[in-house]
DNA sequence: CACTATGATTGTAC
DNA sequence: GTACAATCATAGTG
């Protein structure tokens, strides 16, 4: 019926598929044979006299090996119990492991001696300079967080962050140790069970150390895969976690009003050709407190966002162009005005395309011009962006 | 909280 | 490498 389902696995067809599905007991039936050479020629196992009797002994065994599938459980295992207990079952057992090894299990010898997998080398690689694995310290972290600091230049107060990162790099390294002790565990489980489901079984069938050996291998290397997965997954986090950490737009300061007040001042007063060279760069960062790479940024920034809305800066432009004028009436009067990055001298010369209808702000000087290209395009891609003589009298380089 | 301003990054073209 | 354009993500503001 069918509450007898379950036991089918020790039944008949269960039995038939212990015996038979087994890679190493396949060449079994054809064993069966040279065991009948072995009773034509041989001797006997050891050699004397009783020869015959024990050639009769083991086609005795081998007889009712064959035949155990023919019966029902109860007497199965007592049949396997009186064969266990057979004086010649040693060695028989030895001689079928042997065989089986010699006939099955020839072709796994390659996939044996493996090398270790270089992804996962690298990957304990790195989470071993992450400061995941390896021995508990702060260093790595913070070898890892002083680096990314010094490389991304930003400012030095950012303990907080420094503590914040720790933190979270801590909490992955907890994550990464429970689950590294947990599959470990559970992968040592598993083998014991196997390796004692072997032994088990060697009791009945020819499993020789060896194969168990190669199981464990086998298990071993399933949850190696595991293992590279859980270390993949816990590099990509801390790779995340540094990224966040790097990623200077999450903690983006506006730059002091004095350092937009020295950049937009060089910017409109360089309206004509606002491509500051590398060395005008250099002093606007100096003057400024920034670096060279920000200045840039703020100079593609401006560009961009004066060129696509010129209404929205005109104020700005007016007030700067002013600056700058009163800059320079200023350095009429007395030579040297330290300030002023585009030197007293406005751009009132140049290609003044654009004029600005100023509303009045203190009467002097009204309108203004502003060297200003209006439909927004202030050079041809190609053309040197950079000749404005830096720091010195206003450009106007024409080329 | 929505909105704008703004510094930085990314992708593309030259 | 630089500039541009689009976009991201945060800062600042009402």
């Amino acid at each position: 019926m069918l509450q007898q389902q379950p036991l089918t696995g020790n039944g008949p067809a269960g039995r038939g598929l212990a015996l038979n599905a087994h890679p190493g007991l396949q060449p079994l039936n054809s064993v069966h044979p040279p065991s009948q050479h072995r009773s034509d020629g041989e001797p006997g196992l050891d050699g004397s006299e009783n020869g015959l009797e024990n050639r009769r002994d083991i086609g005795d065994i081998l007889q009712q090996i064959m035949t155990i599938t023919d019966q029902s459980l109860d007497e199965a295992q007592a049949k396997k119990h009186a064969l266990n207990c057979h004086r010649m079952k040693p060695a028989l057992f030895s001689v079928l492991c042997e065989i089986k090894e010699k006939t099955g299990l020839s072709m796994r010898n390659t996939q044996e001696e493996e090398p270790q997998d270089p992804q996962l080398v690298r990957l304990d690689n790195m989470l071993l300079a992450e400061g995941v694995a390896g021995p508990e310290k702060g260093g790595g972290a913070a070898a890892a967080v002083s680096a990314a600091t010094s490389s991304g230049g930003m400012s030095p107060d950012s303990s907080l962050e420094h503590s914040d990162y720790k933190s979270k790099l801590s909490q992955i390294r907890t994550i990464y140790h429970t689950e590294l002790e947990k599959y470990e565990q559970a992968c040592s489980e598993f083998t014991t069970h196997v390796m004692n489901l072997l032994r088990e079984q060697s009791r009945t069938r020819p499993v020789s150390p060896r194969e168990i050996e190669r199981m464990v291998a086998i298990i071993h290397r399933k949850f190696s895969s595991i293992q590279t997965q859980l270390k993949q997954s816990t590099c990509e986090a801390v790779m995340i976690l540094r990224s966040r950490f790097l990623d200077a737009r999450r903690k983006r300061r506006n730059f002091s009003k004095q350092a937009t007040e020295i950049l937009n001042e060089y910017f409109y007063s360089h309206l004509s050709n606002p491509y500051p060279s590398e060395e005008a760069k250099e002093e606007l960062a100096k003057q400024c407190g920034i670096t060279v790479s920000q200045v840039s940024n703020w100079f593609g920034n401006k560009r961009i966002r004066y060129k696509k809305n010129i209404g929205k800066f005109q104020e700005e432009a007016n007030l700067y162009a002013m600056k700058t004028a009163i800059g320079a009436t200023q350095s009429e009067q007395s030579p040297q005005t330290p300030n002023s990055t585009g030197s007293g001298s406005f751009s009132l010369s140049g290609s003044a395309d654009l004029f600005l209808g100023v509303p009045p702000m203190n009467g002097e000087q009204t309108g203004y011009h502003i060297g200003a290209q209006t439909n927004g395009s202030w050079q041809e891609p190609g053309s040197p962006p950079s000749v404005t003589s830096p720091g010195s009298d206003h450009s106007e380089n024409s080329n």
